[in-house]
RNA sequence: GGCGAGGUAGCUCAGUUGGUAGAGCACACGGCUGAAAACCGUGGUGUCGCCGGUUCGAUCCCGGCCCUCGCCA
């Protein structure tokens, strides 16, 4: 029985999912997706959803409110199922926090009480960033020590949870400890800026050439939570014209890999490997790797 | 060629009634625990088109030149 995960992180366009695929066909394993905006079925291609069977991609309709701590239950009931049939789970994302959700036990505090946000997003617009965050700091010092008084949703969190006998700050930080449920490697993919810029331009152009105008259309026919509105280039590409679009979806994704790769700097335990060669051979040296820390299923 | 508008940060632009300059975006660094492709904090980017003049001092005023855009020839 297998007994280790494998985990894969890298900004967009790293070829992540190309990697994790090669090792999935060549030992027994399944890929787990852990990827905030994947989670949403409607949007395969603005997401980058890839073709190959992965977990967690798609359990959440457009129209309904993301959530890590629903996803970390899916998570942690996937890979324990993966592993239970003996297989490796292969966890493949960008999402950094969704990422540390499903390998570690992170202790995340209770869901809003109905009626509490809005009660308290107006509290906070009446009394002001520091006026909340000083009554923050009265009722739980440790969460205000944490949370700059003008991040309105974070104050507001806090603030509810207070409300709720609980806390903004765990009792014990797993999000940036080393802790895992699982033995687990985990590797991030290194690639050279420039060459990520040149993929990311690719990519993008490819998105349009299979039809992301029409999805993005047809999706916007139908109401869209706000977690689901984050996904970048909804407007931009239902609204501009096709150039203007591509340069606005290239800038938001180059954006978005420097955060990634902040948090491929900073995830606890993370081996980084040198993405910039071919497929089979960045997957063949994470295969090593793993045998090296630890057992991974074996293909024969 | 004539008339008009303009040339200030990587980009779009604001500004200084003369005391060498600031917003947004971009970029860099950092924070983050049921919104994370989100949210928040910190940072400085610089021959203010070029050459002269006036002035204690010019990015600003004056003259000339170059470039861009528009209209007219």
């Amino acid at each position: 029985m297998a007994e280790q995960v494998l985990a894969i992180f890298g900004p967009t366009a790293s070829g992540k999912s190309a990697v994790a695929e090669e090792i999935a066909r060549r030992i027994p394993a399944e890929l787990v997706s852990a990827d905030a905006m994947q989670v949403y079925r409607g949007l395969p291609i603005l997401t980058n959803q890839s073709e190959f069977p992965t977990r967690l991609v798609g359990y959440l309709g457009l129209d309904e409110e993301g959530s890590v701590a629903e996803y970390q239950r899916l998570a942690h009931e996937t890979i324990d199922e993966i592993l239970a049939a003996g297989r490796t789970p292969i966890v493949v994302g960008g999402t950094g926090l969704y990422l540390r959700a499903a390998l570690a036990d992170l202790e995340l505090p209770p869901p809003p009480a109905p009626e509490a946000r809005e009660r308290i997003e107006r509290l906070y617009d009446e009394v002001g960033a520091e006026g909340a965050h000083d009554l923050l700091a009265e009722r739980d010092p440790a969460a205000a020590a944490a949370v700059h008084p003008n991040d309105r949703r974070r104050v507001v969190r806090a603030l509810e949870l207070t409300e709720a006998g609980s806390s903004l700050r765990p009792a014990e930080d797993r999000l940036w400890s080393r802790e895992t449920r699982h033995p687990t490697l985990v590797v991030g993919l290194d690639v050279p800026p420039d060459e990520l810029e040149r993929r990311i331009e690719v990519r993008t152009r490819e998105m349009f050439a299979r039809g992301v105008e029409n999805e993005v259309v047809q999706v916007l026919e139908s109401p869209v939570s706000a977690t689901a509105r984050t996904v970048f280039g909804l407007e931009e590409v239902a609204d501009l014209p096709r150039e203007e679009a591509i340069a606005a979806l290239v800038k938001r994704t180059r954006r978005y890999a420097a955060y990634q790769r902040k948090w491929l700097r900073r995830i606890p335990g993370l081996v980084r490997v040198d993405a910039n060669r071919p497929v089979a051979e960045v997957a063949a040296g994470i295969l090593s790797l793993a045998r090296d820390v630890g057992s991974v299923a074996s293909a024969g």
